[in-house]
DNA sequence: ACCTTTCTATATCGATCGACACAGAAATAG
DNA sequence: CTATTTCTGTGTCGATCGATATAGAAAGGT
């Protein structure tokens, strides 16, 4: 009754160094490649075909190591979190002030949705997945759980600027939130269609005008 | 060498008094039903299968009828605009001040993009669309051009407006016309994820802030 | 009436979809 | 070494994709 739980499973859980034939290909380097397929195609329109020649492997070995093409886009998800998450993310997190956090953070989706800092594909692979619309009940959940969280960090941080005494006390923190989680995912949008850095940069200077206005 | 240019290509052109037997289902209705498929589930997502299930026809009555798939989707996106645009640009047009008419804008689209107002799909069908990164680039062209249109009208009621004074010669119109694409442009995707129409009337009072702080 | 024209319904086309069977190759365990 | 385990490459599975061939049904023209 040995579990072999190697690398079936979604998760990559244990190297287990066991003894049969060893992966001849790189399983991160993989999934590295075959996210940023999905993210420039959408799950549908991305075949087996498309993802097993970009890999670089057959299709036996893609299903060895990741399951099936729903195990995999979930694993891709996870993926460009770990990868790219910091990009956007990175100053938000270290910035002394509210504004100074949502500022940044608007500031440099205009440059990473534009490609503008490394090569990547153009606008947010969450924002602009419709998985759930495409008859993938499980992908949709998932990936709006991934919306959800960037609101709730929105919230978390404007809630603690309350509590700090740079937002007033009558805030609408939701409504705030909410504008600014569509100020970013309005930019996913325009920058897919070929919007430049410059003029996102422009858009999110405007939405923090509007912070100004009623702090 | 008469020209049998009946209902075979795109346009539906002549109703053609032809003498065949006559077709037994409502182009336009079966038309509609076809916009909101693809308005609810995409490009790619949606088979003709699909498609006949909901219209109610056969698939050598469609493809008699309209074409192809990309040709009937082409006439999704005009029925589109042609049914539902005046829901969100009704009052742009007719407002006296261009601040009306952005605030219009924005405040239909929360209510139309929610299906507040009438019994259609989340979200805007022409914003969501992906068909473009699907391998599909004429689809890809008249999506991004229908988006264009959005910003071309908003820049010209925008540059109205500082012609009439309204605005300041100073003002950067492209950018601020960008912007309220932007705003609207998320709000559909937020409008996809369940929100509500007073969550986004919410974000559209924020967005309308920013304009009253700088007049 | 008859013929022509056009539509509808059934059945199906080749291509591709996601997924996998099978056998051979490559590693460890003993 | 041999046995066992696991991966890879070829080939292919049934289902579904978009798109039609074909034949019969329903209208107008004369």
């Amino acid at each position: 009754m040995h579990k072999p739980e190697s690398g079936t499973k979604a998760a990559p859980a244990a190297p287990s160094r066991g003894r049969g034939r060893p992966r001849a290909f790189d399983r991160d380097a993989a999934l590295a490649q075959a996210t940023r397929l999905f993210w420039q195609k959408g799950y549908e329109a991305t075949s087996i075909a498309d993802l097993t020649a970009t890999m670089g492997i057959g299709s036996p070995s893609l299903y060895a190591a990741f399951g099936s093409k729903e195990a995999l886009y979930s694993e891709a998800l996870q993926h460009y979190n770990d990868a790219y998450e910091h990009l956007v993310w990175g100053r938000f997190r270290s910035a002394g002030t509210a504004r100074d956090a949502v500022s940044s953070y608007l500031t440099e989706s205009a440059a990473v949705l534009t490609g503008s800092v490394v090569d990547i594909p153009l606008g947010c692979m969450v924002t602009l997945s419709s998985a759930g619309d495409e008859g993938h009940p499980e992908l949709g959940d998932r990936v709006r759980a991934a919306r959800a969280v960037t609101l709730e960090r929105l919230q978390a941080r404007l809630s603690q600027a309350v509590v700090d005494g740079e937002l007033a006390g009558a805030t609408d923190v939701p409504a705030l939130a909410r504008f600014v989680q569509t100020v970013q995912s309005g930019m996913s949008i325009l920058a897919r269609d070929g919007a430049s850095r410059a003029e996102l940069e422009a858009v999110a200077d405007i939405a923090m005008l509007r912070w100004d206005a009623c702090t």
